[in-house]
DNA sequence: CAGGCATGCCTG
DNA sequence: CAGGCATGCCTG
């Protein structure tokens, strides 16, 4: 297997043609904690009020964000991964009909004259990371865009660090996300683009963040009340390249999720929690 | 004054710099026979139901349509304009606020990329002419831009020629129209660019005409209701070329309008009609 | 094709 | 900031 060194680096991985998490067509979603012990969470949040700039719902494990709205993700490690390592954020449809599609923003916020794009290096890329040592990749490859920042060791007595990232684009963007539900792939890499950890976290962007977790919320407990209950959805997946396993205790603040393709309306409360590894 | 002799030009009006009806900041919208008795009409339409391509309201003087849909518009004559007149058409918004900008296609939908603009010389014009003699001009002065065609005198026995006329955004856009309402403005010019009548028509580029008009329609009624009357509307108008005069029966199919500036849901019932005449 | 939801945004 | 409208689009 082929490594890119990004220490070495000095022209962006979009010129370079070395397989990482962002080289492949269908990218891999499943939370995978790795030997680093990599996982996300969010913290405590002022009460969420209608069109409050982000919220996380643990019920539904999804953010709730609006456009430019920099919003704080933690990154958890119990163990420091090698030097060199990096962070990498990239945003893929989570319905199956569109997983193959690239995402990126719609014409009218990529326009040059959009004031957000004065003075910024990726004036199509869906996620931001504001950090001065953010770069921003596409994957020569797979046409896939994502952004890359140094991966940086909890502070001592932390166990996460934060980082601060912008979605720019609403979920409803004509020609952009058009309606199609997203997920971000948080994935940490050493030096040479090998996966060493990945979580994946339901994103939607949208003017009212705080309206649409409730009405999420509501239908989510609608599906879950005694009288509709029921066992029928199974599991699914679409990489090949992955083994599963049983975890009896979450260890990490955000659980990892079951990885279950489309926690839609119609998923089902999983007993057992489910993780997936790599194929290593 | 310097005229355009549109019938010896060959590049585009764009390169020219003489005054015509597109070249005003605040093009003039109110209604005018002029002395070939111009004026515009609708033609009988297939029952609307909620999402007709189109459907013209008499009650508001009001045309909803959908995007991308050829709409019949029928151009009177009472007398034949000189050889060489035109049919000038352009959009101005119709709010005070807005009406210095420049009507143009969203970025989105004037992409290149976009479907509608293959092998289309004005990708980002709203309003196209569905005739092979059309051109695209954008008057160097104002920066608006118009759609000119030919004018061909009624066939005999006709009192109007009919012209087809496709709008390219909704008026919900996200930064083209933006969700402002617009007019579109017909010009009649000799082949010098002088105005010998005018129309003005408000429109509605939308994705349910139908349902839409009945909208509008309620809330106009509503407003007409015995005890919401009220004469309190003046008559108001923003070009100071114009002199007024008194008109006492309408001579075409649709009656001129009031030369009211915004006839929204204030606008109460005129009882004479009036018409204004440009100065000359 | 009508009913009605989804979702940005305006108004009080 | 919540209520609720406006408006594209999905569903039956
Ligand atoms: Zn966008
Ligand atoms: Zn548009």
């Amino acid at each position: 297997m082929v490594h890119t060194d990004y220490s070495k680096v000095s022209l962006p991985p979009v010129l370079t043609h070395q397989p990482t998490p962002a080289s492949c067509t269908l990218p891999a979603t499943n939370n995978w904690l790795g030997q680093y012990g990599f996982c996300i969470s969010f913290g405590p949040q002022e009460k969420p009020t209608k069109s409050t700039a982000w919220t996380y719902s643990e019920m539904k494990d999804k953010l709730y964000v609006n456009m430019g709205t920099a919003c704080p993700v933690r990154f958890h490690t119990t163990h420091p991964p090698p030097p060199g390592s990096v962070l990498r954020a990239m945003a893929v449809f989570t319905k199956p009909e569109y997983v193959k599609d690239v995402v990126k923003r719609c014409l009218n916020h990529s326009s040059p004259s959009d004031v957000t794009n004065e003075n910024h290096p990726a004036p199509d890329h869906l996620i931001r990371c504001e950090s001065p040592q953010a770069y921003y990749v596409m994957d020569s490859n797979s046409e896939r865009q994502s952004v890359i920042v140094p991966f940086e060791n909890p502070q001592v007595g932390m166990s996460y660090t934060t980082y601060l990232f912008k979605f720019m684009c609403l979920g409803s963007c004509v020609g952009g996300l058009n309606r199609r539900p997203i997920k971000i792939v948080f994935t940490l890499e050493n030096k040479c683009g090998l996966c060493m950890g990945r979580q994946s976290l339901e994103v939607r962007i949208c003017a009212c963040p705080g309206r649409d977790r409730r009405t999420d919320e509501k239908h989510f407990e609608r599906q879950h009340e005694p009288h509709s209950q029921g066992l029928g959805e199974a599991v699914k997946r679409t990489s090949n390249e992955i083994c599963q396993e049983f975890v009896t205790v979450a260890p990490a603040p955000k659980k990892p999720k079951s990885n279950n393709e489309d926690d839609e309306i119609f998923t089902i409360k999983v007993i057992m929690k489910i993780t997936m590894h790599d194929k290593t």
